[in-house]
DNA sequence: CAAATATATTTAGCCATGCTATATATTTGG
DNA sequence: CCAAATATATAGCATGGCTAAATATATTTG
């Protein structure tokens, strides 16, 4: 008989990183003077470059009102620059100033604990961790929950397990190359929304596959 | 040649998953009027028992100061209720009212959707999952990023790897019992922390062990 | 034992988050 | 062209989270 686990330890696990991302701590350890607020909306700019402030309250999971003012602080703080948006009159084009590029680049935007802890890992956890947190962000984003993310899974360039190399199982049709689980992006500059059907057929196929099938060995 | 991957997406994912968990929608969906901080302190009330405003600030993160107050509100709620602790006249002993009881238990402490996602993971995916959660845990805590957890892997009781069922390798010597990795627990009530000597020597036995040799048949 | 020091909590003051509701400007649709 | 929708901003409220300082009780020390 196999044990079926308490799912609430898992959340709780979760929940844990959670409270500890959240926490002062590791911002003020790496000095930034910035809320993870602040630290996410600038997380966005860099790797999404200029977005307008819905954009923004939606990627943050935040209301447009608070998001607006954050934004506002971090313009204040001499961090991004509002323009008018050439498409819209009525948006704002945020983008980041080189103080804020390098407000980025100086500290992570994420702690250097999480990341060692996470580099510890083995391989074969690395890969199974990969398509949990794809999956658990899917469904998450699937419910509502979160806003689409740029990942793999949803993108019309992915191609799970068409390969026969255990280490690099999945195509990639944007650059033209094979690569692992591990590999897998969740949030890649070249994604591109698949249609709703051919999402899920390769979703399907993805989790078709055990994962614990997979180069391991 | 095996690809690496990259740690920054699995920390993005992490990322991602604590925006959703400290975000209003999951609480206001369930309607509860609470804030992610007051929904963490009663949390752990109701795992632990009653216990001082210095020990749910470091359990939760938080100065001291900022626990003081959050307390106050939910005493103002009716959630909590403050009496001197018998052991020391300077502290505060915080226990749950029935109300508080009841809102914690009317409510998940985690939102529907992650757990609904959590659930969707195949045993092996939880396996490696809490292996993952434990290591990350443990790392976090160890570098005294956050307040050490009564987690499998610091007690006294715990185990690892002695039985041959592949489904339930470690033991509980508390229970008596063997049990899954599946079931190892973050934040058990009977922990008991074990000598730093026992605890590194039972954490390397629980590494060496490759995490996909075990029970996934 | 009294004085100095340490500890547990609280309070005040500051800035930011996050919400709802509302105002303002601009687009879009009929 | 005007009504409805959309993008942003602002105001007001409750709270979070911090540091610094106040208060009360414990502990240590001379």
């Amino acid at each position: 008989m196999q044990d079926t686990g308490d799912i609430e330890q898992v959340a709780a696990g979760f929940f844990q990183v959670g409270l500890y991302l959240r926490s002062k701590q590791w911002r003020s350890a790496e000095k930034s003077g910035l809320t993870s607020t602040q630290v996410s909306i600038l997380g966005f700019l860099k790797r999404r470059g200029p977005n307008r402030v819905m954009a923004l309250a939606r990627l943050v999971g935040i209301t447009e009102a608070t998001a607006s003012r954050a934004i506002s602080t971090l313009q204040r703080k001499g961090l991004v620059e509002k323009s008018a948006d050439p498409d819209d009159g009525r948006a704002t084009r945020i983008s980041l100033r080189t103080a804020g590029v390098r407000a980025m680049s100086r500290q992570s935007e994420f702690p250097e604990t999480l990341l060692a802890a996470l580099a510890g890992l083995d391989p074969a956890e690395s890969t199974v961790l990969h398509r949990v947190l794809s999956k658990v962000i899917l469904h998450l984003q699937e419910s509502g929950a979160i806003e689409p993310q740029r990942m793999c899974c949803t993108c019309r360039f992915f191609q799970p397990y068409v390969h026969t190399d255990a280490f690099r199982p999945h195509h990639c049709e944007f650059v033209d190359a094979p690569f692992g689980t591990v590999s897998l992006r969740l949030d890649c500059g070249d994604h591109i929304q698949a249609d709703e059907a051919v999402r899920t057929q390769r979703w399907r196929r993805f989790l078709a596959v055990k994962p614990l099938e997979q180069g391991n060995s």
